[in-house]
DNA sequence: ATGGTCAGTTTTTAGACAGCATGTC
DNA sequence: CTAAAAACTGACCAT
């Protein structure tokens, strides 16, 4: 089909594809359009990755807007709502608006509703639902990006009961789900009456197979040599062979360590390719990386870098992602190993995938449970860069003649399994039986159970009686502990319900934050972060050997300050669970206590990323513990806020109100206060010698905090530094260049 | 005393959404 | 009930 032919789709963009140089659809693309995604018609298309899902999604969205409704686009992750936006921004030409909407970044509110796509997350839209936003009743079509997510036992429920809320406040609106390819499409198909594309087309070769010994075996019966060296790795031969055809591999590993382990070992192979101007420039990537952290991950990344190889996993802080992301894709960095992070992250194709590990730790199972085939084959589906790679190629490695055979029947040939609905577990219920009831779906169990009916799991389960039962189950829960209020047939939210649902807790953190500040008169900051810490919201820390002695030591050290009953210590499956508890609230309590980020990382043996993830959920939990407090009139609230401030700064008490100011963070704040500049009215007031001294000189900055400060003069014209306020720091700052402008030095501040 | 190698033993194990109101070095 | 690689440990040997 013809760009040109697509029916009821804006006139502008047939020119606008062919300007991309796109003459005609893929066939999986014409096949939507005939199924009539442009003319209002939901549809579920599971298929591969690069394969132009994201255009069909365009097509209909933009019919949708041409028609004048509001569409919107729902996705797994925060950075695929960056990507997403980037993208769809290149509609902005034609007049249409695009705004996003995620935990860590919206467009403003009253602006989003006037916005002809809306990109969110699925537990922002679900929010968005429960706070009532009204320009969602009017929305004619929603995309559902990955959706075969819904199998996720943790997050997929919640999109689950998303679609369905929305498909219920507008019976009328278009549905595209965009799936991976899996074992069930038509029951999704079903599920939301939409029709169906189901293709294995690809816009470029993938060839898919296994090495083992001195041969790669590929799924078409071809056998290609490879050879090994002696004492070499398979993955550093499948690599330098690769880098010999101008190509760059990714490789798939089962944890953080060996992906840093893999990285590492294989700068070896790939640092030996490198042109003098790509040292170079990877050179100037590394001095990036280092400059994001000061931590070991980031100077063993930066190496890695230098070398033309990287490793990328949740541990790394959110620059050193895209930093490799991004290196990757401008084919400088030659190798990445990954876990499987990368796989579900932003768009990073490579020539060559290879997944060295196909068995992962599992606790549930009690050791090493297998991918599964979806998984696999979605990495599998990052090998080959659309227009740059003739072809590409994804491989698994074996270690015997048996295991070769086992991995062509499990994954080369196998198809991915079904999508099951993950919904009637208590966990998931407890949150979305209260949202629906708090946000006025359903007043009463037969209603809950109704609307209940319209999700993926009531299409799909063959366990009569089961959702009912978990349903009721949680409905007591949710009584119990004041949430939800039964009168007769009916069921309303208390007060405490709806504030729960709105600052989108789990109940469960709720009714734990709610009793442990019952019990407390002057709760301690360790305190507090040890209560959100227990948390079913709150990833724990791991306890690692020797840790349980050195935490249960500190546990009986610090007895007092803990809210609620601490568990025996032979109760052994809590009693652990609440000193990984502890040992993160530990962790917060350093970065409160302007410990810094380094040693805080060496000391939890964690990476920057999860200090940052750690400090983001505790500020969020911190923050609707303020908030419940509050509606409870409990009194402890401006305790709880203390220590929320604490962790959203990393700074003692006596800095608050200084790391209040915009433009001074935890180290400029310390630094004034050290000078004798201790809150921002004495700011205001300070000698411009001090101050500027106190931030190194930097005279731009120094202007900009004091103007933040709500100082009237704050011209640093011809101030020179008090030489004996300057910070007695080991390495003292450096000094202004001779020579250099204002402007230019004051550009490492940002 | 120091350092390197090697084999056997112990340890460890992926990911990342959300409120609210504005900003780090 | 299930694994595998890295990190650690200690013996042994050469300097």
């Amino acid at each position: 089909m013809k760009v040109g032919d697509v029916p009821a789709v804006p006139e502008w963009l047939a020119g606008h594809l062919r300007e991309d140089g796109i003459e005609e659809l893929y066939p999986p693309q014409a096949a939507a359009v005939e199924r009539g995604v442009t003319e209002g018609e939901s549809l579920v298309a599971s298929i591969p990755t690069a394969s132009g899902k994201t255009l069909i999604a365009e097509l209909a969205m933009l019919a949708s807007v041409a028609r004048g409704g509001t569409a919107l686009y729902i996705v797994p992750l925060r950075a695929l709502a960056s990507e997403k936006q980037r993208e769809f921004e290149q509609f902005e030409a034609y007049g249409l608006t695009v705004g996003v909407s995620t935990g860590n970044y919206e467009s403003d509110g009253d602006w989003l509703a006037t916005c002809d796509i809306v990109v969110a997350t699925s537990e922002k839209v679900d929010s968005l639902v429960r706070n009532g936003a009204g320009w969602l009743d009017d929305l004619a079509c929603v995309v559902a990006d990955e959706v075969h997510l819904v199998d996720d036992a943790h997050r997929g429920p919640t999109l689950e009961v998303t679609l369905a809320k929305l498909r219920q406040l507008n019976p009328s609106l278009q549905t595209v789900a965009l799936s991976a390819t899996i074992g069930n499409a038509a029951e999704i198909a079903d599920w939301l009456d939409a029709e169906l594309v189901d293709s294995d087309w690809r816009p470029i070769d993938l060839r898919t197979g296994v090495h083992y010994g001195q041969a790669l075996h590929f799924d078409d019966g071809d056998t290609r040599e490879l050879a090994v060296r002696s004492s070499e790795r398979p993955t550093a031969a499948i690599a330098r062979e690769t880098l010999d055809e101008g190509g760059s591999t990714l490789v798939f590993v089962n944890s953080r360590r060996n992906a840093e382990a893999a990285a590492k070992r294989l700068a070896g192979v790939t640092g030996e390719a490198l042109t003098p101007d790509e040292e170079e420039r990877l050179e100037t990537v590394a001095e990036e990386i280092r400059e994001v952290s000061d931590t070991e991950t980031s100077d063993d990344l930066a190496a890695c870098v230098e070398r033309g190889a990287a490793f990328h996993h949740a541990g790394l802080a959110r620059d050193h992602r895209s930093l490799v992301e991004g290196a990757f894709r401008d084919r400088l960095i030659k190798l990445v190993s990954a876990t499987p992070t990368l796989a579900a992250g932003v768009n990073t194709p490579s020539r060559r995938v290879v997944v060295r590990d196909w068995r992962r730790y599992d606790g549930t199972v009690g050791g090493m449970a297998p991918l599964s085939v979806l998984e696999v084959h979605q990495m599998f589906g990052r090998a080959g860069r659309p227009g740059l790679d003739p072809y590409g190629e994804a491989l698994l490695l074996a270690n015997s003649h048996d295991e070769l055979d086992e991995l062509f029947e499990r994954y080369v040939w196998a198809d991915p399994e079904a999508v099951r609905s993950k919904l009637a577990a208590e966990p998931a219920l407890r949150t979305h039986v209260l949202a629906t009831v708090a946000s006025g779906f359903a007043g009463s169990r037969e209603g809950v159970l109704e609307f209940l009916d319209r999700t993926l799991y009531a299409a799909q389960t063959t366990e009569p009686g089961r959702l009912e039962h978990v349903t009721d189950n949680v409905i007591d829960y949710l009584v119990v502990n004041d949430f939800l209020e039964r009168t007769g047939d009916d069921l309303t939210a208390t007060s405490l319900g709806h504030t729960v649902s709105r600052l989108y807790l789990d109940p469960m953190s709720a009714a734990e934050i709610v009793d442990g500040l019952r019990g407390a008169s002057a709760p301690t900051a360790m305190g507090l972060y040890h209560l959100v810490c227990r948390t079913p919201d709150m990833y724990e820390l791991y306890l690692r050997s020797g840790d349980r002695e050195e935490y249960t030591m500190l546990a009986y050290e610090r007895e007092s300050e803990f809210l609620g009953a601490m568990p025996s210590e032979f109760e052994d499956g809590r009693f652990e669970e609440w000193l990984s508890a502890l040992k993160t609230a530990r962790m917060l309590e350093d970065w409160a206590s302007e410990v810094d980020e380094e040693r805080i990382a060496e000391r939890y043996g964690v990476g920057p990323g999860d200090v940052r993830g750690k400090v983001d959920t505790a500020e969020w939990l911190l923050g609707a513990a303020e908030r419940l407090a509050g509606e409870l009139d409990m009194g402890v609230a401006p305790a709880v806020r203390e220590a929320r401030v604490r962790v959203q700064h990393g700074v003692k008490e006596e800095l608050m109100d200084l790391a209040g100011v915009r433009g001074v963070g935890r180290k400029r704040a310390r630094r004034l206060f050290d000078a004798g500049v201790e809150t921002r009215a004495d700011l205001r007031a300070a000698e411009k010698p001090v101050v500027l001294a106190a931030l190194r000189g930097r005279r731009r900055t120094a202007e900009t905090v004091l103007e933040n400060a709500g100082r009237e003069d704050v011209s640093m014209e011809g101030v020179t530094p008090d030489p004996d306020a300057a910070p007695a720091e080991s390495s003292p700052a450096p000094a202004e260049r001779e020579g250099t402008g204002e402007d230019q030095s004051s550009l490492g501040d940002f």
